[in-house]
DNA sequence: TTGCGTGCAAAGGTTTTGCATGGCA
DNA sequence: TGCCATGCAAAACCTTTGCACGCAA
């Protein structure tokens, strides 16, 4: 099965990537493109297929499903995710101590913990340093 | 504003206290009764009622909001949960290590992690010894 | 030309709200 | 009796699906 080069395709990919760490609902995406000839439809069908790929992360918010780029390399299949809760940026977090929480849990409390679908909620730190 | 004893609110409460460690979603506690006259408007003003005075936990699954018993000790406000994405069991997580994984990121990198609100995804014992 | 891509409309599911009635205290 | 609680119906949301037309290759 062919992919086409569509200007919606384009329109889609190139907005979720000019946000960086920064997550998208499907909401935001259509109002973004509230004066352009993107349908809903659109946006929810690109949204599953690049998440399919593993271009875009996909986990769920308290209102409706969240997406969040990934980039091609796929290196974030390992290591968990901080989302603050108070700007909602997503951050990346790899170290050795996620590691050894990992097989802590599996060995100790016989629990398999899926890093690609996990993330840790909370504060990040310019959050913090705001009142 | 006080809070009157009726049949609804106790055979909610006690249907979700039966269960234990497992969560249930509104749709499963509506399917539950339907042989009873519990209204589903009534099962979600008790659910957000019940979450707000920190008897329930809330977290959004796949598929719709899921709520779960904490009790009366708030004993879960430290500790993290683990979600099994197969059988939907939610366990409670208690030990050293964990505290010491809050510390490190908040030390480290900056993030002070919300455990209450924090759920690991990923396998439990029981289904990974399953095929 | 071929077949995927698009978008309107409608359906499906979950959660919330309006309003009249019911029931605890 | 005074209010809160209840539940039906309808609305508000988010997401998916059917179908005809558009467009990239």
């Amino acid at each position: 099965m062919r992919t086409y080069n569509t200007k919606q395709r384009e329109a889609i990919l190139q907005y979720i990537l000019s946000l960086g760490d920064v997550h998208v609902t499907a909401a935001q995406i259509a109002k973004h493109f509230t004066n352009l000839p993107v349908g809903r439809t659109t946006i929810y069908r690109h949204l599953d297929r690049l998440t399919e790929d593993g271009t875009l992360r996909r986990y769920t918010g308290d209102s409706g499903a969240c997406y969040q780029y990934i980039g091609s390399g796929g290196c974030c299949g390992t290591h968990f995710h901080l989302k603050c809760e108070s700007c909602g940026k997503l951050e990346h977090l790899e170290c050795e101590t996620l590691s050894q929480l990992e097989k802590h849990v599996l060995s100790e409390h016989a629990f398999m913990v899926n890093a690609q679908k996990t993330v840790l909620y909370g504060k990040c730190g310019d959050c913090l340093a705001q009142p």
